[in-house]
DNA sequence: CTGAAAGCGCTTACAG
DNA sequence: CTGAAAGCGCTTACAG
């Protein structure tokens, strides 16, 4: 079945059938109607590799996810292959290693594919200072920023990860808190754990102390099973700390597990702060108090982008969006230590 | 850049430039050596979509994954990626609800994409029966069996759900619990957790004991949130529980959250147990005893059926994949229970 | 508003 | 082993 038969079938040439499918304008009326009816009789779709080979148009929107198990990227997929859809156009998804290079990996796709345009979930700036330049589609970096790059096709939105993680630190200053480990991430300058270091580092400034790498962070990968093992090593090295921030909620569900296996308590003997707001950091025991990351907006806005980006050709933007600190149950107060520890320790 | 301007280069025709891209055996070896390193200088990709026109061949894998925060599906869809894309075919992900129907779905993309095949993660087989029949390509349904159906071009690889349900309240059953209550999935026949309740009611029949569906029985469905609520639904019925089976980790983790919120603890006054034996269900506390369903195998399976039946039209088959009761530490062996409260209580 | 025709970039009999 | 040519199913100037 292709358009030559709905031609035939319907009396017009195979050019008005092909202007009714597209619904170009200047099409009688007449015409219009007894074509659909009969496109619709028969069931007709048209072949999309013939459309795009004459449209030498990009078929589909194709999404980059980094690290197939990243709940807070499957909640932000889902959001927007919703969203993708209801505007009618295609959507696919495809994962990469959480260290994977997602810019050559979207060069190689284009190749193949050409999607209309790409949206990233997570990027490593390093990868997109490398390669980008070699990607002429519109681009949307979602949960990390790419304003620096000043690419003239990518936009991004994200969380303010920097004020974020201070606000974090501030919070667990005003429990009282004066020892505290970070995992999670690494210290490589073009990733977000590199900005929720920062904001680490700010705080504990603001309030007189300073941040001992070395000693107080211990870097890993955004897994249940790193975040296990990450806490272990850390608690090796100092039994002292009264917090841990975990860059991430999965790695902090993953602490939780590891300082319960230390014979220690969550949060009495350690509190404990997340990172994103998935889901699941609300249903663990204690619920995690972490950084909800609004995985709508997101979403939302980053669909949005595209497609006016690739419909418009507009200019692109790179956006903040709202996060949210959770005061879940993981951070105990704790009672006049201040006095004692000022300071680092 | 097209395959004619890599015939000027390389001093070929077009048709050889073809035939050494497509590997086709006659072209002599000056030929493809020459013609092999002007593709490899100028970075030259075919364009897919004619390619796809004139081979009227499917483009790519397509694979349809039932819900997005399904970690058992986002492990094993992780694996067949990798190795798919290792076999040098194309894939692409769409995510549908839960409840959504994955049938007409796949016979709409087919008619915008035609992949050469799909892979089902996750099935409703009364979707499958309604209207599987218009889908004339190769496919494959993991983790539920379409064994009944009796499609030509369907395969699937499972788990015996019945069986594995049924060592599971075995096991409680060992561990002198009685009163056992249920939680997930719904009672339509197609489902899974149909036969995962089948396996639960066999187990109890075996010992003298029957289950009482409308008391014992909360669906639910997938979700932490959904299994929190039916757990709370459940609890609130009959508080007389000792143990609660989950027909999913995820389910089970929502339930353990609302038992505490009950009051109550796990495994102290509940055992619980889980199904999938994802990731997670060795990070909560207590570990989750659980089925773990083999995702390594299912993914193998599953994409060299699918390879083979689009290579070589095979008969589809339909496997069952060994499963294992992980004991975790979410189930209490109880004393001297069983005398009191032999048969259903 | 509509039809006839060119052409998108490729593959594959058909000859040689 | 290789080239010339037809054609996959569509879109879109071009004429009318």
């Amino acid at each position: 079945m292709t358009i030559k038969d709905i031609a035939k079938l319907s009396g017009y040439s195979l050019g008005t059938v092909s202007r009714v499918l597209n619904n170009h304008p200047d099409v009688s009326k007449a015409a219009r109607e007894r074509i659909l009816s009969v496109v619709k009789e028969v069931g007709f779709e048209p072949n999309s590799n013939a459309r795009h080979l004459k449209m030498r148009q990009r078929s589909a929107i194709a999404i980059l996810v980094k690290g197939s198990q990243n709940m807070l990227f499957s909640d932000i997929l889902e959001r927007i292959q919703k969203k993708i859809t209801a505007c009618g156009e295609e959507v696919f998804a495809d994962y990469l290693d959480e260290d994977a290079d997602e810019v050559s990996h979207a060069i190689q796709i284009y190749r193949q594919r050409r999607p209309r345009g790409f949206i990233f979930l997570g990027g490593d700036l390093e990868y997109f200072r490398k390669s980008f330049g070699e990607l002429h589609v519109p681009c949307v970096l979602l949960t990390n920023s790419g304003e620096e790059l000043k690419y003239v096709n990518l936009s991004s939105f994200s969380t303010d990860d920097t004020e974020a993680s201070e606000q974090v630190i501030d919070y667990l200053y005003s429990c009282g808190h004066r020892r505290i480990g970070v995992i999670g991430g690494n210290l490589s300058v073009d990733q977000i754990s590199f900005r929720r270091l920062l904001g680490v580092k700010r705080s504990l400034e603001k309030h007189g102390m300073t941040f001992d790498r070395a000693e107080r962070y211990e870097p890993c990968r955004y897994s249940l099973g790193e975040g296990y093992e990450a806490t272990r090593r850390l608690l090796g090295r100092c039994r002292d700390l009264s917090a841990i921030f975990a860059l991430g909620d999965v790695i902090a569900i993953g602490a939780m597990r590891a300082i319960y296996d230390e014979g220690l308590s969550v949060p009495g003997d350690i509190s404990l702060v997340g990172y994103d707001g998935i889901a699941l950091s609300q249903y663990s025991m204690p619920r995690l108090t972490t950084i909800r990351q609004d995985t709508e907006q997101l979403a939302e806005l980053g669909v949005k982008k595209l497609l006016e980006s690739i419909n418009y050709n507009v200019d692109p933007v790179h956006e903040r969006v709202a996060f949210e600190l959770i005061k879940g149950e993981s951070v105990k107060r704790m009672e006049e230590d201040d006095g004692i520890t000022g300071g680092k320790l």
